[in-house]
DNA sequence: TCAATTTGTGAATTTCAGTTCACTTTTTTT
DNA sequence: AAAAAAAGTGAACTGAAATTCACAAATTGA
């Protein structure tokens, strides 16, 4: 019984995201959602205070996951360019296997509470971007700069690569790896690694 | 009369834009801005088909005139490098100068027909560094590169640098001076100027 | 087994801003 | 000056989706 509980609310969420990598948070509707988990709408809200902390979790859990990646890699004992960009190439071979989730995950409007979480998100990515660049500024591999700002432009530009306008739609038939290589050469060279 | 049709839609237009430094895009209902324009919200509708469509003007009308002035920046007769530089940090410091504006232009999230106005700007400043990027490239002073891909990622580590600060979540008071300096750096050096 | 508690249901309710429209006021035309 | 046209009004309408809730079914435990 307890395990049904736990097994229904693991089921709204792999719905919700799945839902999402589909049509975006756009197209998750709590009816529509509930639905594909088997449930009412009813049910849903017997696991989930509400559509936006529902989204949250969602979010957040993809999140932790790819934190995770990035603070092994941070984390490896090689030189803070070779991490820094294996941590960008990372991410952004990720992203492109499933553009619809990324999309919707980095860049979708999506409402003001789950743009609160998306935004802590970001920050948290910032940090593991900040440590790598921090420890080659020690290390005198990269020169002095501000790594707060450099590591928010990091993660502003591959996003943007990856989501923006010359990025996903017009790009997707292009060459995946050139794509990584270029958006990889230009963060480390911004960083002067 | 002509005349006065043309102030009302200008007043529509100018207090959408007020409402909307001063409260992002979610503030600006369409009968508060038409309150704020004097008219009533059916008048409004006597010039503005639609909401969106208000929004999308006075976005692109923003646009436009940014446009505007980095394009004048990228036909300046100096090194590729200088008029990369000097895009970057104008446009910084103009955001940095009306920062709950430059929000909800750059981040806040908007209904679909404002998102898609939203894409094309940031085409539009895409296309303006790709400009500069390519002159660079071909006069040898920048190195070969994705120029599609750099120019992407310019405008994403800018635009990400900028919200970070300027998100309604942490209002930093830091040295805009030094906040632009480092954008700037990031992005010459990311494009090996 | 029979209450008591928990879980499931989905139609009805709520909410709320965008939009409309029947009507009034102002301007233009004849 | 009267009629026609245009502009202005704001209360009422609308629609779409989140949320609720009164009730049903299932599970627990005494």
């Amino acid at each position: 019984m307890e395990e049904r509980l736990a097994d229904n609310r693991e089921r709204i969420l792999l719905a919700t995201r799945q839902r999402v990598a589909d049509g975006g948070f756009r197209e998750a509707q709590v009816s529509a959602v509930a639905a594909a988990a088997g449930l009412s709408t009813g049910t849903l809200y017997r696991y989930f205070p509400s559509k936006a902390e529902l989204f949250v979790e969602v979010l957040t859990r993809a999140v932790d996951q790819e934190i995770l990646i990035l603070s092994e890699i941070a984390g490896r004992d090689v030189a803070a360019s070779e991490r820094l960009g294996a941590a960008v190439a990372s991410f952004v071979r990720r992203a492109l296997a499933g553009p619809n989730l990324a999309y919707a995950f980095i860049a979708e409007p999506v409402d003001p509470e789950v743009e609160a979480a998306r935004i802590r998100c970001r920050k948290q990515f910032g940090d593991v971007f900040k440590t790598i660049l921090n420890a080659g500024i020690d290390s005198g591999e990269f020169p002095a700069q501000d790594s707060d700002a450099a590591a928010a432009c990091i993660v502003g530009a591959f996003t943007e690569a990856l989501v923006g306008p010359i990025g996903p739609s017009t790009r997707n038939t292009r060459d995946k790896a050139r794509l990584i290589e270029a958006i990889r050469t230009f963060c480390l060279r911004a960083v002067g690694g």
